[in-house]
This record gives C-alpha cells, sequence and structure tokens, in this order.
RNA sequence: UGGGCGAUCGUUCAACGGCAGGACGUCGGGCUGUCCACUCGAAGAUGCGGGUUCGAGUCCCGCUCGCCCAGCCA
C-alpha cells in the first residue's frame, strides 16, 4: 500500500509519528503562505498544512496548486493542533498532519456537481451521470457499506444453519405467467431465445428434488415491468428453500435472520417471534396485505351499518354485495376547504371518484358536510361510535360493489392520513408476518389466478376441495411486512403431481400448456420430490429501509431510471446491423 | 397505457409576456491558522420542434428526458 495509515484514523496518540497518507483534495484553504487541505479517504477525513517555509517553497506551491479531487499522496507527521485550533466537529480534528512531501497521483478536471457539501440536493440525474463521483460522498458511499454489512450477516446466518450457496443459470427459458420476460437472442439457434429469469423459482424446486435440501442464493432477478422508488429491471433477492419444513421453520428462520441484521446493521433489537396477521384481518383492518402497524386508524366496515340506507352511492354498493367502509383523520374536521378539495383532488388520482367525508363539530360532535345530509339522522347520530370517531374528526367514506376496490382507497387514505397527521414513529421498527393468504384470485373474466405462483400448496383443510370452492381456499404462503412495505414472501410448495394438476386445472392451464411450460419440473416431481418451501426477500428493499433510503436506488451501486435507462453508460444503445443479423433476432420461425 | 410534477450558467435557486440575476463552483490576482476560509476581478445558461404575440424563459401544442402515483409487477 502507498499508505501507512488511514485518514480518519489518526488521533492524538500519532502524535509524533510520520505518515503516509493516500487519499482526495475534499477541501482546500489557501491562506497564502499556508495551505490547509482535507484529505479525504474511505475511513473519513483529516487536515493536512502546507506551511511555506521560505518564499516561493515548491511545496507550498503545489499545495496551491491543487484542486478539488485531485488523488494525492502525502508525506507528513502527525500534529496536536495548536491551542483553540482543534475542531470538535472531525473525529481527527484533534491532529493535524504537517507535509512535508506531495505528490499528485492523478488529477480532476472540474467538477459536474460538488462532491463535498451538502449534497442531498443535487438532482439524482447528475448524480447517476457521475455515480463515481456521487459515491465519494459520505452518504450514498454509507448506503453500499450498510448493504454489505446486511449481506455479510445474511451468509453468516445462513451458512451456520447449512444451507448451501448454489448458483442458477441467468440464461434460462420463458415461462409465462407472471412479470413480462427480457429475452436474449440465440445467435446459435436463430429465432430461439432465452429469458433472464423472474427469479430461480423453479431451479431451486430442482434443488430440493435433487436432495440438496437446503438452499440460498443472494441472486440478480429481472422483470420487464414499469418501474418506481421501490422497482428496478434487475433486482436482487436473497432465495431460500429448504426440505420437509413446515411453516414454523421457515418463520424461524426468518426471525433469526431480521433479528440478526437488525441487531448487528443498525444495533436495533426487533421482538421476536413476529406478530401474524391473518390475510382477511389485515385487509379488513388496514385495506392493504401489507399493514403498516405502527400507528391505529383502523378501518371500519359500515355495510351492515349503513344497510337501507337512502344515500344513492352507498345504497348502490350494498345493493350490489359490496362494501361501505370508513376511515377516521383525527382533528380532520378543522381542515380548510382547500384542504378538503384536495383529498378529492388525491382520490381522483388513484382512480376514484371522489372521497366522500362527514366532519365532527369540534364542540357538538355535530355531523356536518355534503354527506351529511343524505344520511339519516339515526346514521349520522351512531356514526361517531360505529367508526370510532372523536368530535373534531374527519370520517372519510370509500363504497364499491367491490370490496377490495374500497378497501384499497381506505388502506391509502389511512396511510396518507398518517403522514398528514404526523403519526408514524418514524423510530419504531414494525416487522410482522401475513398469513393465510387465499390460494387464488379472480382474474376478472370468470377464472381464477393463482394469488402467489402455481405451486403454493393449500392449507391441509383445503387439499381436498380447493379446486372445487376456489374463492374460498386458503393457501400455505406468507409475506413478511417491515413498516408496511413486503419485503418477502414464500410459501410451502406444492410436492404432490395430483394435487399440482388440479391448480393448473383452476387456473386454466391445460395439460398440453402445463407441459410446455414446466413440463421439466413436473417430470422431477415424478422422481420421488420431497415435501418443501421457501420464502425470498427483496434485498434491495430490506437495504433501503435499513438505510432508511428514499429509493432502492440508494442501495444500487448503479442503478437505472424509470425508463431502464443507466444514466452513467447510456444504456441501453441501438445495435450495429451487423450485430442484428449475427444474433438472429429477426429469424423468422417455421411456419 | 393513464394521471401529476418538473427541465434556466458546471451545480443550486430567481426572473409581471418587456435588458435572463444571485449563491456555490470554475478561471486570474491577493492573503501565514483556516475548517462551507476571506478578499478583488473575469467567463459562463433558458431540453428539442412548432405556434400565438410588436415582443416568449414565461402562454398554447407536440416531442424527449427525469421524478412520483395508478395500471402492471405469479
Amino acid at each position: 500500500m502507498i499508505r501507512t495509515h488511514p485518514a480518519g484514523g489518526l488521533r492524538p496518540e500519532h502524535a509524533g509519528q510520520s505518515v503516509v497518507l493516500a487519499g482526495w483534495v475534499a477541501r482546500r484553504r489557501d491562506h497564502g503562505g499556508v495551505v490547509f487541505v482535507d484529505l479525504r479517504d474511505a475511513s473519513g477525513v483529516v487536515q493536512v498544512v502546507f506551511r511555506e517555509a521560505v518564499p516561493e517553497d515548491p511545496l507550498s506551491q503545489a499545495a496551491h496548486e491543487l484542486r478539488a479531487e485531485y488523488c494525492v499522496r502525502v508525506d507528513g507527521t502527525v500534529e496536536i493542533r495548536p491551542a483553540g485550533n482543534a475542531n470538535p466537529e472531525l473525529p481527527t480534528g484533534e491532529i493535524e498532519v504537517t507535509a512535508s512531501r506531495l505528490e499528485v497521483l492523478s488529477v480532476a478536471e472540474p467538477l459536474p456537481f460538488p462532491v463535498e457539501g451538502s449534497a442531498g440536493e443535487i438532482a439524482e440525474e447528475a448524480r447517476l451521470r457521475w455515480r463515481y463521483l456521487d459515491l465519494r460522498r459520505l452518504g450514498p458511499a454509507r448506503a453500499l457499506r450498510l448493504r454489505a454489512q446486511a449481506t455479510r450477516v445474511i451468509r453468516g446466518v445462513m451458512d451456520a444453519h447449512g444451507f448451501l450457496d448454489i448458483e442458477t443459470p441467468y440464461l434460462t427459458r420463458s415461462t409465462p405467467e407472471g412479470a413480462r420476460d427480457f429475452l436474449v437472442p440465440v445467435r446459435l439457434q436463430p429465432g430461439s431465445w432465452y429469458a433472464l429469469p423472474q427469479s430461480p423459482q423453479l431451479f431451486k424446486q430442482l434443488l430440493m428434488v435433487a436432495g440438496l435440501e437446503r438452499y440460498y442464493q443472494i441472486v440478480r432477478c429481472f422483470r420487464d415491468e414499469d418501474f418506481r422508488a421501490d422497482r428496478q429491471p434487475e433486482f436482487t433477492q436473497l432465495d431460500v428453500e429448504m426440505s420437509f419444513p413446515d411453516e414454523e421453520d421457515i418463520y424461524a428462520l426468518t426471525e433469526e435472520l431480521l433479528a440478526r441484521v437488525w441487531r448487528e446493521v443498525l444495533g436495533v433489537e426487533v421482538p421476536t417471534p413476529f406478530p401474524r396477521l391473518g390475510y382477511a384481518e389485515a385487509m379488513a383492518r388496514f385495506g392493504v396485505d401489507c399493514p403498516d402497524t405502527r400507528f391505529g386508524v383502523e378501518l371500519a366496515d359500515l355495510t351492515a351499518y349503513l344497510a337501507g340506507t337512502g344515500f344513492r352511492v352507498f345504497q348502490a354498493a350494498i345493493g350490489a354485495g359490496g362494501y361501505v367502509g370508513a376511515v377516521v383523520m383525527p382533528g380532520g374536521a378543522s381542515q380548510t376547504r382547500k384542504e378538503l378539495d384536495g383529498w378529492q383532488e388525491w382520490a381522483r388520482g388513484r382512480g376514484a371518484r371522489g372521497l366522500a367525508y362527514v366532519l365532527l363539530d369540534a364542540e357538538t360532535g355535530e355531523p356536518r358536510g355534503p354527506v351529511a345530509k343524505n344520511l339519516s339522522p339515526e346514521h349520522l347520530a351512531g356514526l361517531a361510535a360505529a367508526t370510532r370517531a372523536q368530535p373534531g374528526d374527519a370520517v372519510f367514506f370509500a363504497a364499491a360493489a367491490v370490496r377490495t376496490e374500497a378497501l384499497a382507497l381506505l388502506g391509502a387514505a389511512r396511510l396518507e392520513i398518517g403522514q398528514r397527521c404526523a403519526l408514524v414513529d418514524d423510530s419504531a421498527w414494525d416487522l410482522l408476518w401475513v398469513t393465510d393468504f387465499p390460494m387464488f384470485e379472480p382474474t376478472g373474466d370468470g377464472g381464477w389466478t393463482a394469488m402467489h405462483h402455481p405451486f403454493t400448496a393449500p392449507v391441509p383443510a383445503n387439499e381436498a376441495d380447493f379446486h372445487l370452492r376456489p374463492g374460498e381456499a386458503l393457501s400455505r404462503a406468507y409475506d413478511v411486512v417491515v413498516n408496511g412495505q413486503e419485503i418477502g414472501g414464500g410459501s410451502i410448495r406444492i410436492h404432490r403431481a395430483e394435487v399440482q394438476q388440479r391448480v393448473f386445472d383452476v387456473i386454466g392451464l391445460s395439460r398440453v400448456e402445463t407441459d410446455a411450460q414446466f413440463g421439466f419440473l413436473l417430470e422431477a416431481f415424478r422422481y420421488g420430490p420431497p415435501p418443501h418451501g421457501g420464502i425470498a426477500f427483496g434485498l434491495d428493499r430490506l437495504c433501503q429501509r435499513l438505510a432508511g433510503a428514499d429509493s432502492i436506488r440508494d442501495v444500487i451501486a448503479f442503478p437505472k431510471t424509470a425508463s431502464g435507462g443507466d444514466p452513467l453508460t447510456g444504456a441501453p444503445t441501438p445495435i450495429t446491423p451487423a450485430q442484428r443479423a449475427e444474433a438472429g433476432i429477426d429469424a423468422v420461425p417455421e411456419p
């Protein structure tokens, strides 16, 4: 190594020592005869002093010519700073390095944005375009360090439990259902294409058939869908599968894993076992299947209470076998007309017609507002009790013939209320299981689709008859939720061909189709497959949470934008006609 | 695919339909104890294409790009 010491580690006990440092010029304060340089390396920052002993001395001259982000080597002596000159803001603030020699290892052009200084306000596009400069900064680099720490803990836990780290193919076959595949042309077989895996789901099940019993992998997955703050075209899963488990084994492993990650990365103790919440209860109380339980404001089901109402909007929903519900905004009655209109705007932005509301007078508790005029005196009288609202609160309603639509709006409103009323304790960590998912959900055209995926086992009570009543059958799937965000999910899998066949029948996959798509898995299942199950965690989201970041882009070294581009490399790019011809993209399939 | 917001010196933020301005950075000078050093001076910008207008950074239409949301993501 060029250096003898990390810059950020120097302390008063090093005083008197000769050191060699290597790093970057973070800041330069040039007083003419004395020049201060803040030298930054990965360990931190230390102040280097260049003093002009005699006029025009070359060392001082060289220091004068330094610029931001030059990469330099400094030889010098650690000294206690003169009295009154210590900087308590810096870990190295009690000392400084008096330079005796300076070597510019490489120069830097003027920067496209300031590397030092309050950095958060730089446009993300510029940060990604020059991501290597962005990552020189403390905050962005810290997110990547945290991620490395998390994966180190994860590997330790998985190894301690005898899980084997096994790689699976990135070039594999396309399987319909689920997300859109990224496709890769095959030069040696024009007209045939690989797909990049959406997850190693089928391979990990094959590894269970193979008798390896315990598999894990920190693996890249690819989905060609639209991107968001928490979605990238390529993302990373911690993928886990084991043989002969029941749910409790997966829960125990997950709880140990996450508790240790939280402890060793954040120093936070999360209580185990995690609370468990059934899907139906989660939907009824919170309107979503991944509730943020850090605050209350639970939904109220008013379908029965408002039966017989004359208010047409509610009547129509109830008459159609739907749902009317409400969520209370504490203190919401004092909102201005503009704020209440803002809620209408907010609801329309989510595809709803609006958000009906009743305001309860802060003094009298008297219901006010346009909707109040449409409800009977009896319904109004009991409204506060039915919704657990207090005087001064606002009650927001949602009604729909399809229950889940109204629940979705109320669930979103609940989160918005939590935000606007600052009800969320930002320091809290709520980790919980959501269990007892339905096996199937309606497709909208009378059919059914697997809610989790088609290899998810039914609960024992539904094993014999799930195909007869697909709307009621529950599966052995589970999600783990952190502060209202799903960060992992999995299931106990089907391992019997007969059960698997009935699932395919329910979701309308013919034997020809299943053979074509999953034939290799079904064939493997003819050779003594073990009962098995597993879970997969979104590692990017997990690290985003740990880092307190706004986007998974912050915990990815070189992330892509919402349109799938990489501002740094310029990918994706057009290809040359020669590449196009060679890749076999335009091969015409045999009729 | 749809909705919202946005795009001005390198960065960040201004500008009633009427001379595009500041801060930081950059470049040049000064300065021996600063730590967002200070100080004197200089250069430097309206994403693209149409339209309205005497006149457009500003208004209108289209496009591109970015961010957020809905759809989508088994």
